[in-house]
DNA sequence: GTAATTTTGGTATTTAAATACTTAATTTTT
DNA sequence: AAAAATTAAGTATTTAAATACCAAAATTAC
């Protein structure tokens, strides 16, 4: 729809999700993440499972259970997250996926190079102990 | 796939078939221009249509037809192509398209208006005449 | 005036993302 | 030990965008 930056439902459920258990005392299930975000929870409960594989999350079952941070907030960027959810950001790359192109340089110069590596610094210099009070 | 910066096989047909009808004297039809960006031709018709209606392009039907600009290149900046196709960029707007936040700020900060802006200005800043030797 | 060529516009298909659902596994509480 | 609550994981559905196709209209060339 006209956007030009692109950050996808799961990667969004993932950071704003990271940001509410680091500002919860012990722990916090899917049902109250689903309410304070208005997202699906069967999305979310999706999603949180890539951050428990990838070992930023703790997760409990049972009655009283829920998420929690394996490590300090200081620990993981908001990078760390995105990346888990989405996988590596490719910085060097043409900003259309084709293999051939008609002009010599690339019309966009390096713009999006430069749009993707602000984006990148951005969320490396944000840590979730940033957020604890937000 | 994980692309921070989003820019649409139609938003790229659009500006790259722009730049080569500019290089071209007289007229180049569809299937040259799809030849030449490795696209296909039945996209490439579509969005070349929306620009003919906005009166950035001249078909011409028939044997020796195809198109031209409608204007001089200088008067026809890569914004009025991008936006001729895909809508007014939205520059003041949550990056995700939620009503409501479970935060007082975002937690992007500015970073995504901050790289919508950087986009359009380029935009903006570049004319089809800048690309006649390209 | 006929045939060839090209755009035009409507429609259909494909693809990928987002979302929803279901069942199983685990843990706690009583 | 049983019941309740919760995550885990796989699958299915929905939706929107992107892409592909086809038939019609227009124009030129001969």
């Amino acid at each position: 729809m006209g956007k030009v930056v692109n950050i996808s439902e799961a990667a969004s459920i993932g950071l704003h999700s990271m940001v509410l258990i680091t500002q919860t005392k012990g722990q916090i299930n899917v049902n109250e993440i689903a309410e304070r975000t208005a997202s699906s929870k069967f999305h979310i409960a999706k999603i949180l499972q890539k951050l428990v594989r990838d070992n930023y999350l703790i997760s409990q079952r049972g009655p009283s259970g829920g998420f929690s941070l394996a490590m300090p907030p200081e620990n993981i960027s908001l990078l760390n997250i995105y990346e888990c959810i989405e996988g590596k950001i490719n910085l060097s790359e043409c900003p259309i996926n084709k293999p051939t192109c008609p002009f010599s340089r690339c019309i966009f110069g390096k713009l999006t190079i430069q749009m993707t590596k602000d984006f990148r610094d951005y969320l490396s210099s944000k840590y979730l102990s940033d957020f604890v009070d937000f």
